[in-house]
DNA sequence: ACCTGAACACCGTTCAAGT
DNA sequence: ACCTGAACACCGTTCAAGT
C-alpha cells in the first residue's frame, strides 16, 4: 500500500511562488484588463493557486495593491538623476521617467490614488527629489513644498491621462492619448462651452510629451529664486 | 373580493426617486464610510428599494460614480470667478473653490480618478478657466495648455492628500490632515532617507491651504509673460 | 510554513414578472 | 415607465484541514 511519493498533489507547499511572482501576475492582469481585471481570484488563477493561498504573501489585497503601486515607483533609475551635474535636467528626466513609468501600466494609476504613496519606492523617489532641490539652492521647507508640487504635477497630469484612456490599452502612445482627449472634450457644445470646444480642436498641443513638458517647464520657472 | 387600492405595495412607481435623491445617498454613503462604502446595493438599502431599480436612473454603476462626481464640480460658484476683475485672483479663488469642494468629500476623490472629468460640471469649469486664461493675456494654445496645467495640479493635491486619509472621515481638517502626511512619511528611515525624514518633522509646512497656495503662486509665477 | 476546499457575506447585472 | 423577486456569475476573506 505504499504509493510514490505524491509528487503531484495539492495542499503542500510551491517552490515557484513568491512576491514577485505575484506582483508580476498581477501587472500582467492590470495591463490587460485594466485595473478591474485585478481581483484576488484572477491572480490566483493566472498563477493556478487557489485563491486563499495568496494571504501567505500579503495580508489584504489593499496590501497587494500598495506593494504592486510601489514595486513601480521602485523600478526609477534614481542613479542617473543623483549623478547629473545641473538640477534642473535632473528633476526633468526624474520626472519624465515617473510618468513613463506609470503611463506604461495606465490601470495601475487608478489604483494607486487610492493607496497613497508612502512605500519604499515612493520614499526613495521622494528623498531623490528632496537632494535636487536643495542642490537648486532651495531652502529646506521651501524644498520640501517644491517636491510635492512636482508629485501632484506628476501624479495629477498621469491620473488624467489614464482616466480617459479605455481600460486594457496598456502603452498608449500620444496619439491614442490625444485621441481620448478629444473624444473627452468632444461632447462640448460649442454654443454654450465656445473655448472649450475650440480646444478641442487644437487638442494636439494639449496632451503628449510636449504637453507635459510645457507644464513642467513652466512650474520650473515658477520656483526660480 | 375588492380591496382598497394598494398602496404600500411593491412593485409599482414611486413619486419620491430621483436622479438627484439617488445621488445625495450615494454621496451620504461615501461620506460616512469612504468609496468602498458606495454599492448599487448599499444605495438601494439606503432609499429603501430593490437594488435593480437603479438602473431606471444609471444605467451602471461606473454612469452613477461619473455622475456622483460631475455633480460635485457642477457645485462650483463659477458666477463669481467669471465677474471677478483680475484674472490672477479669480483663477486662485476658483482653483481653491475646487480643491475644497472635492477634500469636503474625500471619499469621492478616488472615484473621480477612475472615471475622467468631461461631465457638464468639468466642462463649464474648464470653460471659465480658459476665458480667465485667456483674460490673463495668454494665447489660446498657452491658455489650453495652462487650463491643463492647472486641473492637474488642484487634482493631484486633492489625490495626494484624499490617499492618505483614512476613509470615513468628511471634511477633514488642515490638521487631520497634517497628522495623515506625518503618518505617510513617519516610517521613512533617517539613516537611508535624511531629507524626507526631515521633511516629516517640518510637515507642518507641507500640508494644507497654505502649501497649496504657495504651490499655485508658484505656478502662476510660472506663467507670466 | 505553505497550501487546499468549503463556506460566508457580499458584489453588479439581467430577466421575467407585476403595477 | 417604474419597480420587485429571483437568479447568475462573480467578489474578498476566514476557517479548518492537509502536507
Amino acid at each position: 500500500m505504499t504509493g510514490s511519493v505524491p509528487q503531484r498533489s495539492r495542499p503542500g507547499p510551491r517552490r515557484g511562488l513568491t512576491e514577485r511572482a505575484i506582483l508580476d501576475a498581477a501587472l500582467r492582469l492590470v495591463d490587460a484588463g485594466g485595473a478591474e481585471a485585478l481581483s484576488v481570484r484572477s491572480v490566483a488563477a493566472e498563477l493556478g493557486i487557489a485563491p486563499n493561498a495568496l494571504y501567505t504573501y500579503f495580508r489584504t489585497k489593499a496590501d497587494l495593491v500598495a506593494a504592486l503601486g510601489d514595486d513601480l515607483l521602485g523600478r526609477l533609475d534614481l542613479g542617473a538623476a543623483r549623478t547629473d551635474g545641473d538640477w534642473r535636467p535632473a528633476v526633468v528626466r526624474l520626472a519624465s521617467d515617473l510618468r513613463d513609468t506609470l503611463l506604461a501600466h495606465p490601470g495601475v494609476v487608478p489604483l494607486l490614488m487610492h493607496t497613497g504613496f508612502a512605500g519604499p519606492g515612493a520614499l526613495a523617489a521622494g528623498e531623490v527629489l528632496l537632494e535636487l532641490l536643495s542642490r537648486a539652492g532651495l531652502p529646506d521647507d521651501d524644498a520640501a513644498r517644491a517636491s510635492y508640487l512636482l508629485q501632484t504635477y506628476v501624479l495629477g497630469t498621469v491620473a488624467l491621462d489614464a482616466a480617459e484612456l479605455p481600460p486594457g490599452a496598456p502603452r498608449p502612445d500620444d496619439a491614442t492619448r490625444t485621441a481620448a482627449r478629444r473624444a473627452a472634450l468632444g461632447g462640448a457644445d460649442p454654443a454654450r462651452l465656445p473655448r472649450t470646444a475650440a480646444a478641442a480642436d487644437v487638442v494636439a498641443a494639449y496632451n503628449g510629451d510636449a504637453q507635459f513638458r510645457w507644464g513642467l517647464d513652466r512650474l520650473l520657472d515658477g520656483l526660480r529664486g
